[in-house]
DNA sequence: GCAAAAGTGTTCTAGTTACACCCATGC
DNA sequence: GCATGGGTGTAACTAGAACACTTTTGC
């Protein structure tokens, strides 16, 4: 079967930058092998072709989970990146996306077209194929922005959660530290956390508190004007 | 001549929003009335196919001067539409841009597939080809969200411009009123604009000093981390 | 001299920053 | 009993909000 039309057409694919947090609080991205042609056994970012039937957005979570495994997830568009020379191949235009998971809950499984997929810390990552470093610069910067004025650091954390916990992850991220009275004045004020009246479990120390996001309880407010901020 | 793949490709296509203010400091947005199918003599935003030795943002520019004149202007992505029926042809992915202009430095012409060019108010806008107000509305958010935290509302003015005006531009994009005296202290406190030491002429009560916005300035406090915010 | 917009400071309020000690648990 | 992180309030400072009158020009 093949396909003919009266111009040429660039190719489009979907790009996936996934972070996610580790044990000791650190931000990871997950990588996969490629098996195959171009850049064969070098890591790049998940992704592939858009099929002619599906939305970007789904086929950027389609393509999540047949390479890795991840499903239900975060996913919301960066960038549109479509330099003539980005792939060596053919002219590719790829739509990136960004995704935040909780690293806790998924076991990553290579699938397809990848060999292998394993998470990276962002400060080592190994040279990756096409011009997926620019696409990850770019989603790395867009998470330190977007993480003090929308919500969405719960999705890296598990449903339930410590306020150090969430502190440090905004610490990791915006690569900067914050003062814990002040961190745990201004995030309680906002009464977008519910006092879970349950303790942390398994720790040598003093146990913390456990909470968890209200998001429904933010989705009311967003309504009237309120801004989320830390 | 024809183009065969092994796969089936949408198409990709730029859409530009173009933003102007006008005399009276109201927010117009820039639409051509098409000339061919599908939804011919409806009004939609200027765009195009991208061609295949062309990037993204290159093939907007082009587009944009193609089909309405218009050169060398602030140009910005916005986001990437991709609904699986968002035109009736074929599946077609757009690219959309989002412009700002000063409208007294161009006077637009309609020009290759488009019969018409013409301003419209953004309150008053005639019912658009496409999800072309889908995007549109997209972008008089983005534009309202970044006009406050990035220097880009000058490109909506001519290079030199009263305090007045400016902060008329900021009341018409925000939709709120601000406090002149407090305005003008922020935004002098910046030290972003240049005193032209020359005045507004032409006008029957006290003439307005005229400043110009400095754009080398502003790269170099940005590098030193500071923040642009009215 | 009147209409129209330009220009200019101060006070009050709210929010942000800085800072140090006691507590609960596991080993 | 000691090591580890959990939990808590106040004072000083800074930034933002509210607010009204005089000046300059054209007609």
């Amino acid at each position: 079967m093949s396909y003919t039309y009266k111009y040429p057409k660039p190719s489009v694919t979907v790009d996936c930058v996934v972070f996610g947090l580790d044990d000791a609080q650190k931000l990871k991205v997950l990588l996969i092998q490629r098996g195959i042609a171009p850049y064969q056994n070098k890591w790049a970012l998940p992704g592939g072709f858009i099929g002619l039937d599906e939305s970007i957005a789904t086929a950027a979570a389609r393509e999540l989970k047949e390479e890795t495994g991840i499903d239900k997830v975060f996913l919301e568009q960066l960038y549109t990146f479509g330099e003539v020379d980005r792939d060596p191949r053919d002219r590719i235009i790829t739509v990136a996306y960004y995704a935040l998971i909780n690293i806790g809950e998924y076991v990553v499984k290579a699938r397809t077209d990848a060999k292998n997929a394993k998470w990276f810390s962002v400060e080592e990552l190994p040279p990756l194929a096409f011009d997926h470093d620019r696409i990850f610069s770019v989603a790395k910067e867009r998470l330190k922005g977007k993480l003090r004025y929308q919500p969405i650091g719960f999705e890296l954390l598990p449903s339930k959660f410590t306020l150090t916990q969430l502190q440090r992850l905004y610490e990791t991220v915006l690569e900067q530290k914050l003062d814990k009275r002040n961190f745990r004045s201004k995030i309680l004020k906002m009464k977008l956390l519910v006092d879970l009246e349950e303790m942390q479990a398994g720790v040598s120390h003093r146990p913390a508190k456990l909470y968890q996001f209200d998001k429904k309880r933010y989705q009311e407010l967003e309504q009237k004007e309120f801004n989320f901020e830390i």
